[in-house]
RNA sequence: GUGGGCGUAGCUCAGUUGGUUAGAGCGUCGGGUUGUGGCCCCGGAGGCCGAGGGUUCAAGUCCCUCCGCUCACCCCA
């Protein structure tokens, strides 16, 4: 047998984060977490792994993302599992486990981490994506709904123009209104049938608000005419939405209302919106949420309102200019000959011990080749020490902008280093 | 799941109507300076041309199949 050398590649939709991205998200995820802190918000970090049960009835078992898109597999023992689709679930079944709406009356919390959803990859749509999500639990105040919607704008609006970003706002009705604009547009689709594209005729079935999308422009003739849910709202959802758009407005977030704005998940209800980016391809939604009110019963909690967000982290990164930072490190050392590089092993852990940034080549090479590591590290200054160097006990400091150079005391070098340093730094503070 | 586009060096890509040993730029390593970076000059390493089959005296180039990537549809962050 002819044995076949085959690269190993990693899974379909699922990426590796080499350490330029992994700089970036580690910025996005500072911000989010400052942004956080000043509201409030606390961290929770809930399995990747839940019994599919959780994800069945919390996003509804006729979506897509149930139906076709979810990683479910039995464990050993027979059980079904998912890797999360999205997180919203997760987190309020661990609500509900561990009771936490009793320790407070509002719960705010954020998580981030992987999602998976077993979809065709795209621009901006992996297999495995990332998500920062936030969740304010056990309130109905329209407050609530705007807090939620000013983190997403908040966070996102750091990583790019404004101009670049489209708030939509619509509200989908409650449990009372919504069931009259459903009979409503159903009936006006059946007598539409024949106008509508083979899409929307399997629509009209299966999820009726999402013929709005199509785009279709026969269609979208048609359902210009279609029943809008804006006008069948009760009074109590109306009210809702005003207070929400009116917070909104005084928190200084530009945003339009779109009547024609759906939700893919069956939990909400009431606020719905979406962020959207140009730039991004197909999939132009950088962040999206809405109220989930009913979603605990569903999940044999009590009664709690509920209301969230999720930013799709990889496409926040596409509307990310792409500049890399240039490297930059406090001091190379260069030593040369066995006595000095072991020297220097104790200035490195010293001056790293301090909180320099400090580089050292592992190999003993030419002073030629560790000056052009330097430079390429994008060292400040650089310390040359060889065995002239070691014989006289002295060592040569080199600025590497100035190419300055001065020769140093071997005695108290370390700390004299950390001097030249930070004087250096605060000086470029200025 | 359905369609379109693309697979040549680590990266971005050339490669004529099929025709000798498959090229460039960038990157990488080394030399030019027996101990001094960037710019410049010189050189090295690095390719079963995505895989398999077919046509042909001859295939990176033409044909078929598969795989992968990518964009879009569906749907969604």
């Amino acid at each position: 047998m002819k044995e076949k050398k085959v690269t190993l590649s990693a899974v379909k939709g699922f990426k590796d984060i080499l350490p330029e991205e992994s700089k970036r998200r580690q910025k996005i995820e500072e911000t989010a977490r400052n942004i956080f802190a000043s509201c409030g918000v606390e961290e929770i970090r809930t399995p990747i792994l839940e019994k599919t049960e959780v994800f069945a009835r919390g996003i509804g078992e006729h979506t897509d993302i149930v139906e076709k898109e979810m990683y479910t597999f039995q464990d050993r023992n027979g059980q079904y599992l998912t890797l999360r689709p999205e997180a919203t679930a997760g987190i309020l079944r661990a609500v509900l486990e561990h009771k936490l709406y009793n320790t407070a009356p509002v719960l705010k919390l954020f998580t981030m981490g992987p999602m998976f959803r077993h979809e065709r990859p795209q621009k901006g749509r992996l297999r495995q994506f990332h998500q920062i999500n936030v969740e304010y639990i056990g309130s109905s105040s329209p407050i609530a709904d705007a807090e939620v919607v000013f983190l997403a704008y908040e966070i996102v609006r750091q990583f790019t123009d404004e101009e670049n970003l489209l708030l939509e706002m619509n509200s989908l009705g409650c449990p009372e209104c919504r069931p009259l604009h459903r009979k409503d547009l159903l009936l006006f689709l059946e007598n539409n049938k024949d106008d509508l594209c083979e899409d929307c005729q399997r629509r009209s079935k299966v999820n009726p608000l999402r013929v709005f999308d199509c785009k279709n422009e026969g269609c979208q003739a048609v359902l210009k005419l279609a029943p809008v849910i804006k006008h069948y709202i009760c009074p109590e959802c109306s009210n809702h939405m005003g207070k929400v758009l009116d917070a909104l407005e005084a928190f200084g977030i530009p945003f339009v209302q779109n009547p024609y704005l759906v939700r893919g998940l069956d939990y909400y209800k009431r606020t719905t919106f979406e962020l959207k980016g140009r730039g991004l391809g197909a999939q132009s939604t950088v962040a999206a949420g809405g109220r989930y009110d009913g979603l605990s019963t569903l999940l044999d909690g009590p009664d709690i309102p509920g209301v969230g967000m999720a930013i799709g982290v990889e496409r926040l990164l596409l509307l990310m200019e792409e500049q890399a930072e240039p490297k930059s490190v406090d001091l190379f050392i260069a030593a040369l000959g066995s006595e000095a590089r072991t020297e220097a092993l104790y200035w490195l852990a010293y001056l790293r011990r301090q909180g320099l940034k400090v580089e050292y080549s592992l190999e003993d090479k030419s002073l030629k080749a560790q000056m052009k590591q330097a430079d390429k590290a994008g060292a400040r200054f650089c310390l040359i020490v060889g065995e002239r160097e070691m014989d006289e006990e002295e060592a040569i400091l080199r600025d590497m902008n100035t190419k300055a150079q001065e020769t140093l005391d071997l005695d108290d070098l370390p700390e004299i280093l950390v001097e030249k340093v930070k004087s250096q730094k605060s000086q470029g503070d200025e």
